[in-house]
Formats: structure tokens, sequence, C-alpha cells
DNA sequence: TTTATATATCGAGATTTATCAATATGTTTG
DNA sequence: CAAACATATTGATAAATCTCGATATATAAA
């Protein structure tokens, strides 16, 4: 981890939606409906999910998920029409390693 | 740690200069000359050389400073005239903790 | 292949942050 | 007390971010 990447997600951190979405992400399960296609959440949660969970436009969670992934925060993979987000567990620790 | 605090602390690490001072006060004897009067570290650098270092300012990093305490990542101890600003590792910790 | 659904991108106005010079406050020293 | 020094606060402008509606793109379904 380096100075600018570390930057970088404490962007996302500066939000409290954004943080909100990230601990939500810790347990999918017991903050989104299962999916009606997948029946699991190995990856996580899609936008529309996230989206009308915190209330703001789909546009601007769209964009705020496509940050949180650029710098590392998350990891999208695709299925279909649907994204799915998931936390990037590695990266989260190597920015707390970084700052302790 | 609540999402409050935490997202505040985002914000102070959002900015590459703040992230800087949290790292270079981690030794403070590796970047920073010993102080004329006090000849330790114990509490930590005072504003004069934090700013000098961080180059910007005296005006904006007594304002970062002064914001980094507030949400408790920094400890800020008076000497005289001088004020010494250290890590608040109890609160980082409730930080990282808090995000993992 | 047209239509519907999910997500991404664009353009814009409102709000917040970055950063400074000037000034104020607090503390020490002559 | 007056001068000097360290830090804090204020006021201002430029830059960045927030957030939206509109629109584009990608994929699936009819």
């Amino acid at each position: 981890m380096n100075l600018k990447t570390a930057t970088e997600i404490g962007k996302c951190l500066s939000n409290q939606t954004r943080f909100q979405i990230l601990e939500w992400l810790k347990e999918p399960e017991k903050h989104f409906p299962p999916h009606e296609t997948l029946k699991h959440f190995n990856d996580g949660v899609c936008v529309t999910y996230i989206q009308e969970k915190a209330g703001l436009s789909q546009s601007t969670i769209s964009t705020y998920l496509t940050n949180m992934e650029k710098c590392g925060l998350l990891i999208s993979t695709r299925h279909g029409k649907w994204s799915y987000l998931k936390r990037n567990e590695k990266t989260i620790k190597e920015f707390t390693d970084f700052l302790t």
C-alpha cells in the first residue's frame, strides 16, 4: 500500500453512505434480501439492492461503487445483467496495516 | 467507534498531506529534528516542525492538526508556547477494527 | 429483433474542501 | 509591560465533491 492509494481509499471512507455500504457488505445476508436468481452471496450484492437500501439515485450509487472498486475496496463480478459487489478484504487489510 | 466518527476520520485520511503526517508521526525521530527545548518525542512533534516539513502554510497545517485531533487521530499536549502532536493509537485501532 | 431491465456515463448546479494572507490569541522573555 | 514567538481563527477564492436527471450501453427476455 502506498500513500496515493491509501488516500484514494480515505476519500471513499470520507462519506457516510460509502462507509455504510462497506459495513453492510460485512454481512450481506443480514442487510439484503437473497437475490432472486443467484441464491447465494458468494460474490456479494447487486447494485440495485445496494442502491435501494442507500436511498440515493442509481447514478450516484453506481459512481460510488465504481470508485470503491477502482481503489481496491470492492470486488465486482458480473453475472448476466447484474453486477455483484463484495468487500476486498485483502486491500482493506493492506490499508489498515499501512495506517498502523 | 460509530459511523459518524469513522467518516470524520475518513475525511482526514482523504488528503495526502494529512495522511503523510500520520505516517511521519509513527517514527518522529526519523523524520524530525529533536526539539531544542524538549529533548524527547514523548508527546510527539511541535506544529512548526510539522508545518515546515509539509511545506504548506501555517494556518493550513494548524487547521489540519486541529481537525485530526477533534476526530481523535492525534493527541495534542501543550508545553509552554509549543503544542506537540502525537498519534492516538487507541482511536486508530478502534477505526481499523470498525473497518475490519 | 424489439423491448425490458441493470448498470454506467455525462453534464450541471449546489455544497464542501483546499489553501492562503491577515489577524487574533496565548505564552515567554527582555 | 512590551516585544517576540508559537499557534489558532477568520475571511476569501479556487478547486473538488455531491448528487441528480438524462442518456448511453450491456445483457436478457419476448
